[in-house]
DNA sequence: AGCCGGGCCGCAATCGTTTGCGATGTGATG
DNA sequence: CATCACATCGCAAACGATTGCGGCCCGGCT
């Protein structure tokens, strides 16, 4: 003898566990909530708290999201996921941000303002708490017109002139430093530098690094061995590289603003009959995946990415947290990988 | 002498709209919505969309959402974003959701049933109206209670045993056709297969087609040369060719599941002293980026990754359309590229 | 003149929560 | 015994949109 078993097609709600519980929803939504619990009688708690684990209750969030004009989101603003760099940045900010209750929305610009100021009103009116921001630029009148509407956000590997935001990126200085150490140490002396698009802050930095470096190390800074190429990609690196060498100029190693850049050289060195290392040696930045399998494997500044974006996902927490906290921005430390794109010059 | 101009820190609502154009925010609401704008009178449509336009109003998903029970939201399924083969498939999906008027969340699961349980469950409960997964396996609990349940989802790359879902992948059989055809092409005889794991349908259609292939060319179909990796992975690969090695079969040619699996391969030929493709050719399957930079550039098989995405996108647009519709499903033609990892036998 | 039928629009309920406020009951206190 | 503080809980109003239903008006018909 089966009874009829009434089955909901509905998830249950609130007024179900009330119900259930034989309370009103507004105990039984003070009951479930640890923040408001102390609010309701022990006894009574538990009893909604087992009546709600019996039915498989779940809080609807889009009926809370209406209700407190928050969501437990966060937004990730990411140029192009198509770039290795930044899958394990996400990875990294997941992590952190899943324990603490907050999950992401990811969101590609391909570096087009246009489609960036879309993707980030979508963002707000689903009442994201705050943004992750991975496509500064050092102008960049949406990143402040947010701020000064007060929009919590902390940006990753790059940042807006004058604003004081928070931040975390690897070290570029420490990065370049240990880049041109290594190629000094090697024996090479006329260096040149293919830098990152000068809009962007990590493009400059290494880029002002890279020439502090030389002095450092009482090599002339020579602006004819600086070219900077207008993205971050292969074909940039490529064209600059066939630039500087069209220009005459002479250099023996190259350290390219990060392993794109560095990877677009290798089709000009087939091109152009050059042996890496022999006739010319190469340093990435960032260490993206599979570089060990590279012909050839290429020396490359390693960034912890993975903790980048753990890092900027507890800013961000810490933000939410008390929004009158004064701005950190934290430098990870990088390392210098060796492969065998770099040796001694001929 | 300036006025005190109000100015409203939250944003705009539909009252807001319907005030500024003297109607009931119902008459504003049916103005704005285009399926149901011939309900009201011309003029007045006209006269919403003004105040609307004048004070920018967005609608407030959230509320909207919460009222009709959708999001124009659908959930991306993610094993690994860190895995190449993804970003280019998510961009293909976004690229054709955002037009229909739909935005994707995209998750990751880490290949972790756990995980991905908890995953889905936060998509459905944000009313996702659609999902669209590449994490199946063969057996998949979850996915089929899914099924059962009425939640309307495509596949991508990889379908369920037994179960009717529209799905988009490439077309094994023809790839693994194509990658042993040319290895014939070039001499080869002896031949082996690294399949991919076999609880996933894209690993057993390839080793299936790889066994159909050799027959088809008159070769013995020989159980010893084919081993399987238990994941897509590079460290998988490596593992397997190892034991094919130790095993003392004989061999002159290594068909890999995926490009992952092919690339674990070179780390033991460095091991073990081969050279590729001189004492053995390896073939890949995926043409993830820059194999044409590994060492050797590695042949593979290329599959349109960013119509594979496009094409999920529209089937599960499709489906939300017409659920009743017959699912269907879509192969795309693989293609040959060949590079420098395959060569003729010694 | 009376009636009917649209076209157009407003009323109010609703989605599932949260939360300020007030009601109730209890025990303690003067 | 009256008063008061406090703990506990219910009432009802939000949040911002959508939508069934019914009302009004106006033109056309008999």
């Amino acid at each position: 003898m089966t009874e009829p078993k009434v089955v909901r097609m509905t998830a249950p709600t609130l007024r179900d566990v009330a119900q259930l519980a034989g309370v009103h929803p507004a105990t039984a939504s003070r009951a479930l909530n640890p923040q408001t619990r102390p609010l309701v009688n022990a006894d009574t708690a538990r009893k909604v708290l087992r009546a709600a684990e019996s039915i498989g209750y779940q809080p609807n969030p889009i009926a809370r999201s209406l209700k407190t004009a928050r969501s437990s989101t966060v937004g990730l603003v990411i140029p192009d996921l198509t770039n290795p760099l930044f899958p394990p940045i996400v990875r990294g900010i997941e992590d952190v941000l899943t324990p603490a209750g907050y999950n992401a929305w990811i969101v590609n610009t391909d570096n087009d303002p246009g489609r960036e100021e879309a993707q980030v009103e979508s963002l707000r009116s689903r009442q994201v708490e705050g943004l992750i921001v991975a496509t500064a630029r050092r102008e960049h009148p949406l990143l402040t017109r947010l701020h000064q509407q007060g929009v919590r956000m902390v940006l990753v590997n790059r940042r807006v002139d004058g604003l004081e935001l928070p931040s975390v990126a690897a070290d570029d200085d420490a990065g370049i430093a240990l880049a041109v150490a290594h190629l000094i140490a090697l024996g090479h002396t006329r260096i040149a530098h293919l830098a990152g698009p000068q809009q962007t802050s990590t493009g400059v930095s290494r880029a002002r690094a890279f020439r502090h470096a030389l002095i450092d190390n009482g090599l002339p800074d020579d602006p004819a061995l600086i070219v900077e190429c207008r993205y971050w990609s292969e074909t940039e690196g490529a064209q600059a590289l066939r630039k500087l060498l069209d220009s005459g100029a002479e250099f023996t190693a190259i350290v390219a603003g990060n392993d794109l850049i560095a990877l677009g050289c290798y089709d000009v060195f087939a091109e152009r009959g050059l042996t890496c290392p022999d006739d010319m040696s190469v340093i990435g930045f960032n260490e993206m995946p599979f570089l060990d399998k590279m012909r050839p494997p290429l020396t490359t500044v390693a960034i912890p990415h993975y903790e980048i974006g753990g890092e900027a996902a507890r800013l961000l927490l810490d933000t939410l947290d008390d929004p009158e906290r004064h701005p950190r921005s934290v430098l990870l430390a990088p390392s210098l990988v060796v492969r065998a794109s770099t040796g001694p010059p001929k």
